[in-house]
DNA sequence: CGCGGGTTTGAACTTTCTCAATTGTAGTGG
DNA sequence: CCACTACAATTGAGAAAGTTCAAACCCGCG
């Protein structure tokens, strides 16, 4: 099997853009190989060391911390074209579960590698700052939602994300499968999973989505849009 | 005033360790100059351009990330060999505002410098990923806290992290001045300001803590770390 | 066809929030 | 130096949101 970043459609979603021919080819160093990893499986585990970045090339994660009491946090859901593994870097050890809800695929990428190849090509060291600090403004918006949202908002900004990166990925705009439970998006909204099926069944009520199972059709963007904005105080 | 990493005691904290003495000259390069952030100013806000990052050599700040709605979050406080500003990489833009809660003085480092001199010297390269890579971690702890702990675990978490970070810096292990409200430590651990205080008379009540105002004494660390692995729910 | 994980729904309970009053503290100006 | 102001912190009581426990249900899969 072929591993080319440089034909590969999802690159404008995990590669730099603007790259020279040359530099382009460069990139293709980047990737060692590609790795199948079944759904319920782990890509990797808190306390292993840490060698490599994932490019997402298929399927669905959860990314969740746990704590020493044996507690348990989804930080994060994340689909193809999406990094997944800087939290292993400041320890040479991951810090979180990275689980795949879905038959999946990845891209490994050493980190040496890319640390080399970076110090030659520009644009890739600038690229990796890039992702990482983009990890870091989605947490803070995590935080504003975890901090300070109740749960239909919660729910409704959830929603509104996942529809938004599915749509970045040429899937509907207003339909989509849920791929995990909802246990896992309740541990990822710091709700019990009865609140998140309530939540649901309140949107359904109002019109503004239709839930089946993991179905989901949304009814009404705006409205959840407005959901989010809610104030509920100051 | 001089300005050199090179003869910071601050330097374990913020820069490499291990440097040779040309990669240590190389490294005060970094820093173009030192800017001083009056209390209740800020030393950058949400929207502003991006150009550098910020080491605090002095001072207290903390960020925090607005909604749309107006509704605000603390996303966190930061002492001296902190850095500050990664937020900013992604879109060239802040994201947040940092807020001096005391007097403080910064080092500005302007990110085009660090890209050119983390590409000679490699370990500059590593440092600056561990430091993402460590914002991402910690962010994840906050996660767990704001997703699935109650307001004693939240406020006993926040005091053993404040008085182990000032402990690295020299500071007391039992003794320690808050710097900002109980609305900002609500705000950045999700509880109002209410809860935060009656939580405080809780510990005081239990003689884990004694709190006279914005001075803390921990009487009782091992209690502290009991309550925060506490399991309310599995 | 039945099993089992996942989901929905109800009712009682807990925690935290809200609103309001009170007290404390630091800073300002007479 | 003290009164006064402004801001921060504490405390109480009632309300609201979410949790807990329990039961029933749905649906896909072996």
């Amino acid at each position: 099997m072929k591993v080319a970043c440089s034909n590969c459609n999802l690159r404008e979603l995990c590669m730099p853009v603007g790259l020279s021919p040359h530099e382009l080819a460069r990139i293709d160093e980047v990737v060692a190989v590609r790795r199948k990893v079944k759904r319920g499986t782990t890509l990797f585990r808190n306390g292993e060391v840490f060698q490599s970045l994932f490019a997402i090339r298929t399927g669905f994660f959860k990314t969740c911390v746990t704590a020493e009491d044996g507690r348990d946090q989804v930080t994060g859901f994340q689909m193809a074209g999406e990094i997944i593994g800087l939290d292993g870097i400041v320890n040479d050890h991951h810090t979180c579960d990275a689980v795949a809800l879905e038959d999946a695929e990845v891209c490994v990428m050493p980190f040496d590698r890319i640390g080399e190849l970076s110090r030659e090509v520009n644009a890739l060291q600038h690229h990796v700052h890039r992702i990482m600090s983009r990890e870091i403004v989605r947490e803070h918006g995590v935080m504003l939602l975890l901090g300070s949202m109740r749960a239909e908002e919660r729910l409704a900004a959830f929603l509104l994300n996942l529809v938004q990166r599915l749509h970045a990925r040429g899937f509907s705009r207003s339909e989509l499968v849920l791929r995990m439970t909802r246990e896992e998006i309740g541990s990822y909204l710091g709700l019990k999973l009865e609140t998140v099926s309530r939540t649901f069944s309140k949107f359904a009520e109002d019109n503004i989505v239709e839930v089946r199972q993991r179905h989901v059709r949304i009814l009404d963007t705006a409205a959840l849009r407005r959901i989010v904005n809610q104030q509920p105080a100051a």
